[in-house]
DNA sequence: AAAACACTTGAAAGCCTTTACATTTTATGT
DNA sequence: ACATAAAATGTAAAGGCTTTCAAGTGTTTT
């Protein structure tokens, strides 16, 4: 039973609890030998503080809450990894909150509030701008620092971290269009959400700059359906190049353009983006925007901390690199 | 700032806080008449109950730990998910605690018993009997429930969610044996640990029942270190099968092996664990044990719920069916 | 040697609930 | 109408910690 509390450390250490609390949070307060007793004491008792308790009277809960959608997309998955390493570096715990599409979003955020956590990393992508500004005043007015990841916003109030989506939309698209394509979609999701709409418009601007036309085509998430989805594409329209706003529907539209008969990349270029396993474990090996999740999750979780700690924080904004990963799908 | 307390609601309500208390958690036990007055106040106060607060004098956290090692595999991110849908349901919290490898997992144990979580989910397979001992051992005599889920263990008294893999992996083997294959190799990890060990089990007897030597091949899980790993084997081995314990190892296997001129699944079978998106993703699609790990996952909180309830459970071990899904990687 | 100061420590209030127990109100039976 | 039981509400103690303030100790200054 380690349900040793203060009370006890404090009486087999012959001093009072105030002492035993300075000991674990401000040790340069008490002096040397005292402080040695202790810390003696709390290892023979196996001592740990009561973090719940811990929690009421400092209110502080050492503790994050992580707002997302699907954790079974893996670069949801890959930012956790990232978040969550850095909050061990910071002795923070992680609180996960699932939002479900049936879901009422502001209630289960007051519900977070509840949870007394000391700040929240908000990771769902499928944010528009006005979910974003909701979330925002949301937060504020609960004096709750936040930071959003891989979310794309134009307000200049909102801490996110994120890469530059519409450049590397534009990027992309370019590296199509040098190679001589001229049917080039972009194969998009059938939601709207601020980060798709910065790849189409990085598309649509490197389109209409070589005077193609931009040809978007919008698809559910879901695997099985885009089986059907894709398939109209190779009986009657011509398309010579693809980009998947995400690998996995790059992966199954160039499965499915395969099974139709066409060569990749000779008759269809393709590409996707994020990166992930996916890509490197398809054949042909796709070429794919790599999109640092990790990264982004644990810078986030970094400026989280800076926010929580009242530091005065230069950059709230932060765009992280990418690169262009080119494999075998492309030329 | 929605940080009213427990005070306020009374004093504009009229009434004691501790019948605000119980208008919240023995309703049956107040008037109807006062309590809508109270839900009134509530309502218009934005009151929520501080959830810290609750933890302290009701030592119930509704919270539970939820103990993985790399999030980033895709089993661990979907039985995350069942576990994400069901507790919600039951209204409980997650908290995550990642171990890493260089760790020391009893005492980051101790650090969640801290935390005072209700019970905990144990979601590292890479566990061999041993460990799952000292875990339980620890977990008891602080008095937490805990379930283990996609653990294999002998012991009867560990509560654990699974399936039977000694079973799959007689039966995946079986159906290359049937099919005339006379070299098959089983591609494990590096790592030893009881669930590979199962798999490892049922593929040396089925193997043996059949006259056939087993050979069973160990590498790490690094998809880049496998390339190299993997190559050998088609410069001097002869092999016909071969069966990952995880899906990606069978996919980049596969791929190593088309790169060097084999035919799948003419001259090379493959099958895998776990039937992950990887398998449907792959070309040719990958035969593989469906492992149902969102339901895993889901079931193993249920069980928990069960447990931290105290509600006498007729079964602490419980075996889910898998079924092998035949895909392009067989005949 | 007294005054001033820094350094250590302790006492006690407070954080916001739940809950056992006490008290008041309401309902029931006669 | 009155005693008694049942229901509803209130009072106050706990829960384990942090933190402010005060008090005690020892050291330095003059």
């Amino acid at each position: 039973m380690s349900n040793a509390t203060i009370y006890d450390v404090a009486g087999a250490a012959g001093v009072s609890l105030a002492t035993v609390s300075r000991v674990l949070n401000n040790p340069e307060k008490v002096k040397e030998e005292t402080r040695q007793r202790v810390l003696k004491v709390i290892k023979e008792l196996g001592y740990r503080p009561n973090v719940i308790a811990r929690g009421l009277a400092s209110r502080k809960t050492t503790t994050v809450g992580v707002v997302i959608s699907d954790i079974t997309r893996a670069s949801v998955a890959e930012m956790l990894g990232g978040i969550s390493d850095i909050a061990q570096n910071y002795k923070y715990s992680i609180k996960l909150f699932s939002i479900r599409e049936d879901m009422d979003v502001m209630d289960t955020l007051h519900d977070i509030v509840a949870e007394q956590v000391d700040g929240v990393l908000y990771l769902n992508d499928e944010l528009n701008e006005k979910r974003v500004d909701d979330i925002k005043r949301m937060f504020n007015s609960n004096g709750i620092p936040y930071v959003f990841a891989n979310v794309v916003s134009d307000d200049p109030d909102v801490p996110t971290v994120s890469i530059d989506y519409e450049k590397a939309g534009y990027e992309i698209t370019k590296i199509m269009i040098n190679d001589h394509r001229q049917n080039i979609y972009l194969l998009s999701t059938a939601r709207r959400y601020s980060v798709n709409d910065k790849k189409e418009a990085g598309y649509t601007r490197a389109m209409e700059e070589a005077g193609l036309e931009p040809k978007i085509f919008r698809t559910s998430g879901d695997t099985n359906i885009n089986r059907q989805h894709f398939s109209t594409f190779f009986a009657d329209k011509k398309i010579d190049a693809a980009i998947g706003v995400r690998d996995s529907i790059a992966v199954s539209f160039m499965n499915i353009a395969r099974d139709n008969g066409r060569l990749v990349p000779r008759d269809l270029a393709v590409a996707g983006f994020q990166n992930t396993k996916y890509a490197l474990l398809s054949r042909p090996t796709l070429t794919s925007i790599d999109v640092p999740v990790y990264d982004i999750g644990a810078v986030s979780m970094r400026l989280l901390t800076k926010l929580m700690n009242q530091k005065d924080v230069d950059n709230i904004r932060i765009t992280l690199p990418h690169y262009i990963v080119k494999r075998q799908t492309t030329n």
